[in-house]
DNA sequence: AACCGCCTGCAATTGCATTGCATTGTTTAG
DNA sequence: CTAAACAATGCAATGCAATTGCAGGCGGTT
């Protein structure tokens, strides 16, 4: 049982590190234990989030951690209007492109933002000349869990 | 001609001396200078740009100003993700509920807010025990006088 | 080992939003 | 009309999140 446990841990770590790898960003410590603690979050996670979560960590080299994970395309960031942005994993295969947008929940109860990956953003038709490029959809109210 | 000028002028100042009154603002001479230039815009404003705009007035007395018209509703905010708030008129018999909702753009170019009124933002169908009570769209990209 | 580039930690700064408080102006009760 | 009550303004200060500069550390390469 511990055993098994370990070998998981084990895999865990791989797997985190082919997470990184695959876009290119060198797995540090920090660098893996962030991406482990937001792909284990099932809501979008802030800086302050992170900081709370290693309080042992520098606030700017967590902040830069997260720059260098949107960057590179492993998490996309969301102003859901609460005035710090969130973070969260993109889906597999995900190219952030126009085609990959989702709808975010904002919840006014407990105050967690949600990816909803299911619900594409409409395809909205503009006035004449102009060009769409991104377009962000946040909806807020009451999520399934505080309902 | 420099007569109907002036009664022109009589008769702006008037209505937006109206639009105050209907919304239980009381017309001062900075808000009524503030909601003319507000509504001489074909875009939304920012606090700096009303700074800009009366750069003898105190910043803080525009900032109230804005927030004034807001909870009275007679302006509504944008949060286009410029990191600072943008402001624009309501509509028309606006109650800034749901249903009023509509969608924003903003131009990557020329870096302007435009509300866009005749779209709606789309009803996106939640979630099991999800509660909607506000949405904002903001679609980004390049304007049609900018293309 | 010497080198290089990237990563990290700490300090400082920016930018925008927000609040406190004293003053001035406007409305209203007596 | 006057005084009290209330609202708006101006100025100072603060809060908070994002961002930058710089120096030291670490890892991989030759
Ligand atoms: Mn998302
Ligand atoms: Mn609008
Ligand atoms: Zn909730
Ligand atoms: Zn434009």
């Amino acid at each position: 049982m511990r055993a098994a446990m370990v070998i998981n841990y084990r895999n865990m770590l791989k797997n985190l590190d082919k997470l990184l790898q695959d876009k290119n960003i060198r797995p540090t410590a920090m660098r893996l234990l962030a991406l482990e603690y937001i792909s284990s979050q099932q809501t979008a996670v802030s800086l302050s989030d992170l900081e709370a979560a290693f309080h042992r960590a520098d606030r700017i080299t967590l902040y830069r951690t997260l720059k260098t994970f949107e960057e590179k395309g492993l998490v996309h960031s969301i102003m859901d209007g609460t005035g710090s942005v969130k973070y969260a994993l993109c889906e597999e295969g995900c190219e952030c492109a126009p085609e990959d947008l989702h709808v975010h929940f904002f919840c006014n109860k407990c105050r967690e933002t949600i990816c909803l990956p299911m619900l594409r953003i409409p395809k909205i038709p503009l006035p004449d000349n102009f060009k769409q490029e991104e377009a962000s959809l946040v909806i807020k109210g009451t999520c399934g869990r505080c309902n």
